[in-house]
DNA sequence: CTCACAAATTGAATATTATTCTAAATTTTC
DNA sequence: GAAAATTTAGAATAATATTCAATTTGTGAG
């Protein structure tokens, strides 16, 4: 009974997610041409989609050098939050600078992705915030050295 | 001399990328009213954010379980990848399924974002694209179980 | 200090688009 | 198979994007 419950899309709707996806900045006059269907169909699609909570958020991907966001990490993190529970993974959230918060499979409790300006402020943040948060017994950092690919993009299906 | 080396940024693009990364359709006639300039200064500074790769791409966040893509893993493996040497990075990227793929430091040499159906389809992917990859020596799947926080808001600064 | 050049901004005009509404068509349900 | 509900098309209007010439602003040289 929950709000993903019933979400039934047809070809159509797949084909307006795919180019949504792609590029949110698609006029409706231009959605309607790709998918061959009235302006105002499309838009009613759109609006249902929206309501349904299939589109979550338009967004822009961002250069992070160009806003000095150099610096991205993974961070494992164990807490001793009991099942059920998830404080840490709340507050964790609560972090600007913290992009994802994953509760994992496995020893380590929690996978959390961070951007920072460098690895200077990338302590500064663990010292200021994560050590703030009760309950976590553990952290292990990875840096990364490169990014080859970044991308949110999902595979929609055919039909 | 890199494509990047000159990037300078007033209060007014950093404005201008925060609402853009807020809301990817927002309106250039909005845009304009909330930094309070003409629309056509605002259309001109997004060009040129956009020519200087500080904005990359206009996307929609979608739901993954709407599209059925419930299954969400990280995969750290290792490469016998020589030094300067990316293919297996580079064939990691090819496959669709593959959001993320980082060169990290520590003993691991690649970090794998991946979505799929479920985790047979993960298994299926893991036969069929990543074997088919040379010099791929291990690899490490981390699953998630449930995903608090993903953004890749970035934190913009000030000024 | 002022000139000259380049870059950025404005405001107006036009083309394009979003959005709304009603009627028609289609699909679903009983 | 008919009624109800949903979806779609088409037309009309409001809003927006986009272009362009003219003005303003900023910058460095003399």
């Amino acid at each position: 009974m929950n709000s993903e419950s019933e979400i039934v899309l047809d070809k159509t709707d797949l084909a307006i997610l795919r180019l949504m996806q792609e590029n949110a900045r698609i006029s409706n006059a231009d959605l309607a041409r790709e998918v061959e269907m009235a302006p105002s169909a499309v838009l009613e699609r759109v609006r249902k989609l929206e309501q349904k909570n299939v589109l979550l958020q338009y967004t822009t991907r961002l250069n992070p050098a160009a806003v000095n966001q150099k610096l991205l990490a993974f961070i494992a993190l164990r807490s001793s939050d009991g099942m059920g529970c998830n404080t840490t993974a709340t507050e964790l959230a609560k972090i600007p600078q913290v992009q994802e918060v994953h509760h994992i499979a496995g020893d380590d409790c929690y996978l959390v992705k961070v951007r920072t300006a460098d690895s200077a402020s990338l302590m500064e943040l663990m010292r200021n915030s994560f050590s703030k948060i009760p309950n976590i017994l553990s952290t292990r950092t990875t840096i990364v050295l490169e990014t080859v690919k970044e991308a949110q993009q999902l595979v929609i299906p055919e039909k």
